[in-house]
DNA sequence: CGCATATTCAACCAAATGGTTGACCAAACC
DNA sequence: GGTTTGGTCAACCATTTGGTTGAATATGCG
């Protein structure tokens, strides 16, 4: 009975959506950019350095990305700023949390974790 | 500072737990049919049934959602049981969480919603 | 044994994906 | 004005994906 109304809620997310966000998540250059979005914002040729991969490549994932929502893309001059858009991870993120808790890592331990382990990296 | 620490997390995930977990949610049947699997135990065959396609083709599904580690298997005398295994979501559901807070929607009260909105549903 | 049921396998197909290269366009610089 | 810089577009390519069909493999049933 409530597994019933549970499996009526998951059917009622919409699909396409979601089919966009989790495609979009599918790919680990993807993840990479996501996570490289968190620091700040950056150009497209600040996002396209680290990788072994050409410009056009590059600027293909962001349009993925861009049409998830997970980020959005800003003209300013010349140069074209992508900003991360988490909220677009909302719906997807509350599906998944709908087949059970799956509460975060504590960031704060982790963060005094890798203090200890990694002094290296601490002021890079 | 605190964002380059978190970078740092997020890149330490293993990219290829997420890929096949994220790829395998990217397809709306094979969301569908974990949502079946939250209610129970099913048979393939049943699985397959209020779909518009071909057992084959549900048996793929199965193959990819089994391979991302979202369900197992057990074949008893001869039929095959599928097991929704939600624990695989995990690390794809922190990786999110990364990017902000999604707080699960309260399901208690979508219920309660529900047997106000929809009483047909209530017990079919 | 002989047949029905449950499921997978193999070959095939169309469309989507992730990458390349080279041409192109727009803004900035000297 | 000419050249560099930032980014996209278009055509192409190999691989993967999501589906089909028909044959094959078990297992259970009378």
């Amino acid at each position: 009975m409530v597994d019933q109304t549970r499996a009526l809620w998951f059917s009622g997310f919409m699909s396409n959506d979601l089919d966009t966000v989790f495609a979009a998540l599918a790919d680990p250059t993807r993840r990479a950019i996501l996570a490289m979005l968190l620091e700040d914002d950056m150009a497209v040729t600040d996002v396209a350095e680290p990788f072994d991969m050409s410009l056009a490549a590059i600027s293909k994932h962001l349009v993925i990305l861009t049409r998830a929502g997970l980020i959005s893309q800003e003209k300013r001059g010349r140069v074209k700023w992508c900003k991360l858009e988490p909220d677009a991870m909302r719906s997807a993120s509350v599906w998944m949390q709908g087949f059970g808790q799956f509460e975060p890592v504590n960031l704060d331990a982790f963060e005094r974790f890798l203090e200890v382990e990694l002094p290296a990296t601490k002021d890079s």
